[in-house]
DNA sequence: TGCCGGACCTTCTAGACAGCATGTC
DNA sequence: CTAGAAGGTCCGGCA
């Protein structure tokens, strides 16, 4: 099937001819007969980089109206709006938290790029533009299984079809265990694959082999200072049994030099940032800048990464770089964060150690990624990785048109070869599921429905749930009884009021705080919390900035900062000293370990405004610079959604306007 | 007395969406 | 209930 051949403009077919798309790769292939072109819904369940964006455009483009297309992250809209952007013909739009594209202009677009949360919140806003879409693509639709962002997706899209019922829904998702499901819920045709345009192998590497799935195998030499340390060994005697092989980061070292000696840049993905670092520097006295002979290119980079600040952590990513290496995690600021990736883009770093944004985020093949830990800290202790993410992970090797095939290895010792073949290589991701059913999320769902004036009753709630993936999968009935708990919780908390009508009939309506919270796009908590700051706030003698803070970084809506326990002692007396400042007594709280840590958040954010450099704070407090920076354009956001509900509540506390102004 | 090495203890752990008005090029 | 790496501390042995 060719380009040419699609219900395209010829200057669409152009375009693609020029980027060199002539001929449809199979999935996408399978996406046309199923109706993409013709109005159909459409889910699509392949691996990454087998072409789901074309299957996205084509869908766009003959719609025949307004299209929008959903993604979870603003890295990754940007990106894609640049694509769309290039297309001839078709104005786009971008709308995104960071990014300025207001609100009616939107309406004029032929695509709108956006994030879920960005349509969520246009539809409680009122945004006209949402009801004249032709269609929508959802990308990574997947994400409906995350536990925060989750519910917020599948709402959004079942509000979206439930007001547009001719809107055309087409759902990109990464091969789960269950697409079918997907299909099932949004009554679309199913096209799954396993194509890809680059072929992958994957395999465990003990020591230094590797067998890979497809019965090759690879030999890489591990450095010798694993031999003396098997020596060490013998002497304790039975204490190690010789089944330990030689350091999983010796291996991956190994791993990474074999493939840039071979002309190939690599992803290495480690537990946690601080081993991303680790990593990255030892790998930095390999002289990979040499072997791929991009060692004036790697300086540039660094000089790059110098020009953002003058960081620990910049300074680390500079020194890293020059040698052709770099790392990645959310610690690092953005703009550290797109030198990497676009240098690794260009071929002017031979490997980027990271922890898992990597793997969902931009794009950034390798010829071959290593998978150094499978096992990560999270609630239960020492977790398995999910098989979706690992496979993520290894989705990413394999540039098409530069490599060969792509590899992946996941670094095992004699003792887990087995279980780490079997949950990854020859395993099948997890199903997705629906998050729905969490009181946090479907508090904050109940509310926007009342407050947009969707629903009235609670059961006029359920049908709006009713077209959601969770009321597909479990019944809509299963619900019922965790709403009237949400409703009930929202009148309590003086969001929603019930309006008696009769004996047993009464309207369900937002209270005023209950609507600007929901405008506003913060948590019900968290807009209780904040009126509630805000009264005690007004009955401060003395309420400053510190204080606006501390309301702000107590709600959920902040993300809280590691409290060590060096740390805890020297918070704990700046509270007490400051306490004619809070809105907290310190006797109170029953999360007093919670509190004390939105009291180093506030007091971070404090002297952030009071001048404090980011890399004065980044030291004092040990946060990332990335966490600061994510940190203020939180407070920033609270801010404004506490000048809101102050103004609704009619309590001015200029405080607020203050610790705004200056962020 | 001073240095070094090792046993033992302590610390720490992934990611990232949202509002809005005003100023600036 | 479940981990593991890195860095710090303290003690003992040795020159």
């Amino acid at each position: 099937m060719r380009v040419r051949d699609l219900p395209l403009s010829s200057s669409v077919v152009d375009h693609f001819a020029e980027r060199g798309v002539r001929e449809l790769y199979p999935p996408q292939r399978a996406a046309v007969e199923a109706g993409v072109c013709g109005g159909a819904d459409v889910v699509a369940a392949v691996p990454t980089a087998s072409g789901k964006t074309f299957v996205a455009q084509l869908a766009l483009l003959t719609a025949g109206g307004p299209g929008l297309y959903v993604c979870p992250l603003r890295a990754l809209a940007r990106e894609k709006y640049e694509t769309f952007a290039a297309l001839p013909g078709v104005d786009v739009g971008i709308s995104t938290g960071d990014f300025d594209a207001t609100g009616e202009e939107l309406a004029g677009n032929d695509v709108v790029v956006a994030t879920s949360e960005k349509v969520d919140s246009a539809i409680r806003n009122g945004a006209s533009w949402v009801d004249e879409l032709a269609c929508v693509v959802v990308d990574e639709v997947h994400l409906l299984g995350a536990k925060r962002r989750g519910p917020t997706l599948e709402v959004t899209l079942a509000t979206l079809r439930r007001r547009n019922p001719d809107l055309q829904t087409v759902a990109l998702s990464a091969t789960v265990d269950n697409p079918d499901a997907i299909a099932d819920w949004l009554d679309a045709a199913l096209v799954e694959s396993d194509w890809r345009p680059v072929e992958l192998r994957t395999g465990v590497a003990v020591g230094g082999d590797v067998a890979f799935d497809d019965g090759t195998s690879l030999s890489v030499d591990v450095a010798s200072a694993d031999e003396a340390a098997r020596d060490d060994d013998e002497e304790v005697g039975v204490e190690k049994n010789e089944a330990d092989g030689p350091d999983a980061t010796e291996v991956t070292a190994a791993l990474v030099a074999d493939a840039v000696a071979d002309g190939g840049q690599c992803l290495a993905f480690v537990r946690s940032r601080r081993e991303a670092v680790d990593l990255a520097e030892r790998l930095a006295d390999e002289g990979l800048a040499e072997k791929l002979g991009i060692e004036d290119a790697a300086a540039a980079a660094a000089d790059e990464a110098t020009d953002v600040d003058g960081t620990l952590t910049g300074r680390q990513l500079a020194d890293c770089l020059r040698a052709g290496v770099a790392f990645h995690h959310a610690g690092l600021r953005s703009g550290h964060r797109s030198v990497v990736e676009s240098a690794f883009r260009d071929r002017d770093v031979a490997c980027i150690c990271a922890t898992p944004t990597l793997a969902a985020g931009v794009n950034v093949p390798a010829r071959r990624v290593v998978v150094r830990d499978q096992r990560r800290y999270g609630e239960a202790g020492m977790e398995w990785i999910p098989t979706l993410e690992v496979h993520q992970m290894c989705g990413r090797a394999g540039r098409p048109g530069l490599d060969p095939h792509g590899e992946a290895v996941l670094v095992a010792d004699a003792d887990t070869r087995a279980a780490v073949h079997e949950r990854y290589v020859e395993g099948e991701p997890e199903a997705v599921e629906s998050q729905l059913a969490d009181p946090g999320a479907l508090r904050t769902h109940v509310l926007a429905a009342v407050a947009t004036g969707f629903a009235a009753t609670e059961t006029e709630i359920l049908d709006v749930f009713e077209g959601t993936f969770y009321a597909r999968e479990t019944g809509a009935g299963g619900l019922a009884d965790a709403v009237a708990v949400a409703v009930d919780d929202l009148v309590a908390a003086g969001m929603v009021a019930r309006e008696t009508g009769g004996v047993e009939d009464y309207r369900l309506v937002a209270t005023a705080v209950g609507e600007t919270t929901s405008k506003q796009y913060v948590r019900p908590e968290t807009g209780e919390r904040i009126v509630a700051g805000l009264r005690a706030a007004a009955g401060l003698s003395d309420a400053t900035t510190l204080t606006a803070f501390e309301v702000i970084c107590d709600t959920p809506d902040m993300q809280d900062t590691y409290l060590g326990n060096a740390e805890r002692a020297d918070v704990y007396r700046f509270a007490r000293t400051n306490s004619a400042h809070l809105t907290t007594d310190m006797t109170e709280p029953d999360d007093f370990e919670g509190w004390l840590e939105s009291v180093k958040t506030a007091r971070i954010l404090d002297e952030w405004i009071g001048g404090a450099t980011v890399e004065d704070l980044v030291e004092r407090y040990r946060i990332g610079p990335g966490d600061l920076d994510s940190r203020v354009e939180r407070a920033e956001w609270l801010l404004s959604a506490a000048e809101a509900l102050g103004e609704t509540i009619g309590v001015r506390v200029p405080a607020v306007s203050r610790a705004r102004s200056r962020l």
